[in-house]
DNA sequence: ACGGACTTGCACAGTAACGTGCAATTGCAC
DNA sequence: GTGCAATTGCACGTTACTGTGCAAGTCCGT
């Protein structure tokens, strides 16, 4: 024990990342792991566990952290520039799919060892910026809906939960779910499949 | 103690159906109700609830058996003897929103006290049906997507959860929920906004 | 090969829940 | 009104997990 404190020794490092690496995984299968279980996963004792981590929640925290801050990063790096809010849906899902485990992660901690409301918080920047996209698009008539956009972005946020889904369960083929997933939220959001397939083809 | 197991007493009856449904609303507001907090909410102590079931998880497949059964009563009325799968569709979502209490607390534990494959296994037969039901539409003309049939259930009934989220979180209005989720369900199925308007006003 | 940062192993206290046994009590039904 | 099922109250034993303390070991850079 004694230090740890320092955080600038190599070793030290990558522990910390392993676990965190670890972590994710075992999360992902049992949202209740314990730490003994995450600690023996990363090859390590459960008291180092507590070198890097004061507690279990703020383990947790920083997975979490970690996630938004992916998730917001491959939205903004996909959608950079792009006026069409079809298009900027399409973009965006296409990248918020490469990091699906992460996603998967904040669907499963939702309802369990964080609060909704503590997921819901960090997840609202995020959330926000999709809204008034696609009110933007409701507006000028790409899309189509009957739900208001805060309940259209729910929607697209579960869709693409259940598609992970899916492919997880070897219904959808892996290769081709970012396209087929970008279209399906497409046309969720009322537009034509032929535009959205079209959308897609030339995005992707 | 003692007996209970005769179960024709009306009052051990009564007792049983009360606890039944305030788990049913203990369990939805926290998915990790302890037998305690269930008991009390009931009126009741801890062992009783023991009279009755022998264990927490006899307790919670009791509720996840009636949440089924609710569940493909209300598909199987709304749409008995319809032929389009479109309609088909519009009437089984709209029957199965008035069980959406239910409904929620099947998503809710899904994640926690009941495994994952054990909730899949019981909802299967329903899932099922909806999958030929979607596969049919989808073959003739009615329904367009690139996602394939079980994959294209995934998503409806990930929609339904979202909607009722939606709903518990004030946006979107109560009164009009179940026509506006018909229709989102119906649109992310390919149905043209338009006829999907047109077919969820002349069904309900 | 030496020193300090990092890790291990073990032990401990605290907490929370489950499932059970049994004597005492309550309250319907007849 | 009384009898018997049902409920209560309480006390156990058990299990599992969290968070901490501390001494002994291990590994790496220098």
């Amino acid at each position: 024990m004694t230090a740890m404190t320092t955080g600038n020794t190599s070793r030290a490092d990558a522990n910390r990342r392993r676990i965190l690496d670890v972590a994710l995984a075992e999360l992902l299968r049992d949202p209740d792991a314990s730490m003994d279980q995450i600690a023996r996963a990363a090859g390590v004792v459960r008291r180092t566990v507590y070198g890097h981590f004061p507690s279990r929640e703020a383990l947790i925290s920083t997975l979490v952290d970690e996630a938004v801050q992916a998730l917001a990063d491959a939205d903004a790096a996909g959608r950079a520039g792009v006026t069409d809010p079809a298009e900027a849906v399409a973009r965006s899902v296409l990248a918020v799919w490469q990091t699906a485990d992460r996603y998967r992660l904040l669907i499963a901690l939702a309802q369990r060892t964080v609060t909704v409301q503590g997921i819901r918080d960090r997840l609202a920047p995020l959330r926000e910026a999709k809204v008034r996209l696609l009110q933007r698009g409701l507006d000028t008539g790409v899309f189509h809906s009957p739900l208001p956009a805060p309940a259209l972005a729910y929607v697209h946020e579960q869709m693409l939960f259940a598609l992970m889904e899916a492919v997880n369960d070897g219904l959808l083929a892996a290769a081709q779910a970012g396209r087929s997933a970008t279209v399906a939220v497409l046309t969720a959001a009322g537009v034509p499949a032929s535009r959205a397939m079209e959308l897609v083809a030339e995005v992707a």
